[in-house]
DNA sequence: CATAATCCATCATAGATTATGATGGATTAT
DNA sequence: ATAATCCATCATAATCTATGATGGATTATG
């Protein structure tokens, strides 16, 4: 071959570096011991370098066999990449799955499926952003995630595909010490809207608008939800909180659920999303289909 | 060879997306077209991938053929790293020339000698820190930089190796609109004791000293050399500054050469240093050669 | 100190890969 | 209709890679 500098040289130059003499090497490789040192004798007539001090019984790495190393460890690794991808491509499966998830989503159903996915797709990476309100859109459309987890706020984006999920309990609840929780259930609204209800404030520009029901005037606003679920257990207001983020707290009646006359808990649905013109691969499928099963088990 | 993916492959794959057929790579890369076609259906094999869109009478990139020559650009980019640095090591040419030289370095001796070293030198890249004080040889000391032009602070230093390289003409100065320069020549020191003077304050840790002749009790500090020169001809004091920097100044009569009745202008040495565990290489000797001849013709 | 174990370089040979050149089919240009 | 060009296939030659045998050198062991 023409281009005499060959990825498989630098494989057996690092694997000599790594096990320390040419024997070693060849048992690692399956190869025989003079195939080894042949072809370390071509690298070095092809780069015109000494990469061994053969003063002793085992060469051992010159300087410049060293400084070599090191570029061939990242030739070698790029090679590996490059491969990978070839494979992710012939399987149709994404290069890195990308997913961007509204916090109300229940986190102990999502750490158990991204968990069954890096069962199913060891080699896959998986880059998770964990924002609220209009965060996950916002990355749909940066492209920095491929699918997204969240309540639709605006209609009509004809460019996103998205399917119903799930829907999210949501339920109004304060600290036990607040004045509402020492109340009588039910209570009016009228009574409720003369406390301080804490609520989510948007931290992307793509909405503007405030989510949730929003009953008194009297409004605290925070930029994250474990903020907000902060100032709720210190007793500064009630709010609508996701179910799944509470129930430990209603449990151990650090946090009661109020109970209004009219109205009370609400459900919030949240859709899987990706920009019609990047469907999820076969992990992306995957995972969207176990998210189903484990919601629809969990229900 | 085991290892089926080879570089030789992907040169090949980029040549056929460069010239837009089998023919065309085949003519420029000195080869039959029946070896390219042959080239391109055994990376396909390796790969497990169709990298080219058969449909028509000339092959064209498929989706995942782009995707592919992207990482393949990118490996045989860095095999030519590689080489360039198999090359340097093997021709005693540093792989790239790390430099930190002290701004009273005469700039049009440098910038001449830099120039002349890109002729000698193309492929060489060039590392320039241009620092005062006691900041070339902090960049010896941390490794970024192989040699350094600076005065000499600290003697006694066994590990550097220095040796003299030229001696830098400082003259005191000071803007026309300023007093000083209306008064009658020469001046005594009691006078010039008496206005501010302005130095420069040491940037590095390696040296707490102040440099250059401190005469009088008013001094206004400044960190690099540009901005005192900038104070300097506003009017705010006087300085010892390097002939280089203040020559067309001087000529332009917007700073005035103070004269002393006891001292004027004194010469600040500058060496050339390395550490003595990492000489310089061939283009490093060279460079210091051409800056002597320079110097000496321009003496 | 003799022997055994291990490693490396060399070499002959076999197998695998790459390159050439001939050929025919398909498409496009003239 | 013919010519030019490109590609895939194939037979063959050239080159490269891998094996296995061998001998020299060094180190470990009894």
């Amino acid at each position: 071959m023409i281009d005499r500098l060959t990825l498989d040289q630098l494989r057996i130059l690092i694997a000599v570096a790594e096990t320390g003499s040419f024997s070693a090497a060849a048992r690692r490789l399956g190869r025989v011991q003079s195939a080894i040192s042949q072809s370390v004798q071509s690298l070095e007539a092809t780069l015109g370098l000494d990469l061994f001090d053969r003063a002793g019984k085992i060469p051992t790495l010159s300087e410049a066999g060293q400084a070599i190393l090191n570029d061939a460890r990242s030739l070698v690794h790029s090679a590996d990449l490059l491969r990978a991808r070839a494979e992710s491509i012939a399987n149709d499966i994404e290069p890195e799955l990308t997913l961007a998830v509204d916090p109300v989503f229940p986190t102990h159903i999502l750490m158990e499926s991204l968990s069954a996915l890096d069962q199913a797709f060891p080699q896959l990476p998986v880059l998770l952003f964990t924002e609220g309100l209009g965060g996950p859109e916002q990355r749909l459309r940066d492209g920095v995630a491929r699918l997204a987890v969240y309540s639709l706020l605006v209609t009509g984006a004809t460019d996103l595909q998205a399917e119903r999920l799930t829907d999210i309990p949501f339920v109004p609840v304060v600290a036990a010490t607040h004045p509402l929780a020492q109340m009588p259930m039910p209570i009016s609204r009228t009574v409720l809207a003369e406390a301080t209800q804490l609520v989510l404030t948007d931290s992307t520009p793509l909405t503007q608008t405030l989510r949730g029901n929003l009953i008194g005037r009297r409004l605290w606003r925070f930029a994250d939800l474990q903020t907000r679920l902060d100032y709720l257990l210190a007793g500064f207001g009630w709010c609508n909180m996701p179910m799944h983020l509470v129930e430990t707290h209603l449990d151990s009646r650090r946090l009661i659920r109020l109970r209004l006359i009219d109205d009370t808990s609400f459900l919030a649905p949240l859709y899987i999303v990706h920009d019609r013109t990047r469907p999820p691969g076969r992990a992306g499928k995957w995972l969207i289909d176990d998210l189903r099963k484990r919601l629809a088990q969990d229900g």
